[in-house]
This record gives C-alpha cells, sequence and structure tokens, in this order.
DNA sequence: GTTATATATGAAAATATTGTCATATATTTG
DNA sequence: CAAATATATGACAATATTTTCATATATAAC
C-alpha cells in the first residue's frame, strides 16, 4: 500500500459523482439549470434538443444523486441546480489542457 | 435554442475528459502521481493492487488524453501527473453533498 | 544470441451506459 | 368520467467501457 489514505469508499464515490456528470447530455443541463434557476422538462427537451424519455431518465438520473432537485406544479415539473458545486468541474475541465 | 451558449464541442469536450477522469482506478493513479512525482508501471500497480496490463491500458488511456506523460528509463516506464489541474476536479467532488 | 524482467498491445468476454419505444401515471379541463 | 397534456417507467436494443488473457516488444544481463 501507498504512503497515502486512497480510500476505495471515497473514490469509488467520486468516480460515481464524475459519471453522473460525463455526458455531454448532462452537462447541458446542468449549465442550462445554473443559468435558468428552475425549467420544466418540456423546456429543457426543447432547449437541449433531446427527446422527451431520453431526457427524462437524464433528470431523474442526476436527481436520483442529489445533484437536481425537482417540484411538480399541475401538469409540469420543474428542475433545479441543488448540488451548485458541480458547476465547477465544468469550469475546472476548461482550464485543462487536456487532448481529445 | 436556449439563450445562451452551449457548445456541443466544448460540451462533447468536457465529457470527454471527465469520462477519463471517472474511474476508481485511475482516480488513485492520479491521487498516487500527484503525491509522488514519478513512478513505475509496477510501483502503481503494487500501490493500488491492480493487475499490470489493466493498469498499462489504464495509464495509456490517461496519457493519450494529455494527463499524465511518460518515459522509459531502462526497463522501467516512468509516468507522471502532467495536467495537475484535474485534480482539482477530486477535490471539487469531496465538497459535493451529492448521494450515491 | 538466450534469458529474464518490464511494459504494451490486441482480441474477446464481461459488464455498464445510453437510447428507443411503447405504455403507465398524474393532473387538468370539459 | 373522458380527453388532453406532461412526465415517468420499464424492457430491450445499441453502443461503449472495462477486464482478462495470451502474446508482443523493449531493454538489460549474461
Amino acid at each position: 500500500m501507498a504512503t497515502t489514505e486512497i480510500s476505495q469508499e471515497r473514490l469509488n464515490k467520486a468516480a460515481y459523482i464524475l459519471k453522473a456528470v460525463a455526458h455531454p447530455v448532462r452537462l447541458a443541463i446542468l449549465e442550462l439549470l445554473n443559468l435558468n434557476e428552475k425549467m420544466g422538462v418540456l423546456e429543457i427537451c426543447n432547449a437541449l434538443n433531446c427527446e422527451q424519455s431520453l431526457m427524462s431518465h437524464h433528470l431523474i438520473n442526476l436527481k436520483l444523486k442529489g445533484i437536481l432537485g425537482s417540484t411538480r406544479d399541475g401538469l409540469n415539473v420543474y428542475y433545479w441546480l441543488k448540488e451548485k458545486e458541480v458547476i465547477k468541474l465544468i469550469k475546472c475541465i476548461e482550464d485543462c489542457n487536456c487532448t481529445m
């Protein structure tokens, strides 16, 4: 073992959250909700040009991990960015000189 | 389209880099190399209890994306953390209240 | 050159994620 | 209650990632 505390559980959690975010559509959702406070599902679908069912899957995925919150108001369900910290991840990558 | 510049290409790149990092073993590699400057492959394998061939795949993956650098010295190949910015990603997640 | 050691490679199997589609549920309106 | 609209769900197909294994390559020592 190495000199440091590289706990398996901590790394698993970090990877789990990173995976949740590591998808172009989900990143777009996060940025959108960072700008817009609260949005309905169809509104998000239209803004990101993504089919409703797929969008639901993505939204629920992010909600399950505590990254988004949601509330129903009549027919609509509104989502918002609950964990604003994740926006930093995106900013952070923009500072990287990683290659594609 | 939304009010903002949510460029597809930028999001694809961000997702691509996040995916590279979003794996417990690769996260462990990054932390290890953040602490240790330069390490040989077997050294990393032993520290992280991971089989050689699998480790090579991970290391080459990270190198390809510009996150690690490597150099051969005799029989050994040494890897180092080239893109230190990525460490911030891990720190960033630790500040999150995301659930597992 | 042969042997030993370290690392890389490629194919294939195992597993996980993503996308699609049909349909279910929830709510509102008439 | 029936119809319309918004969202969620679940199964399955498509695709991508991860792991394993056998083997290749590189270098060093003899």
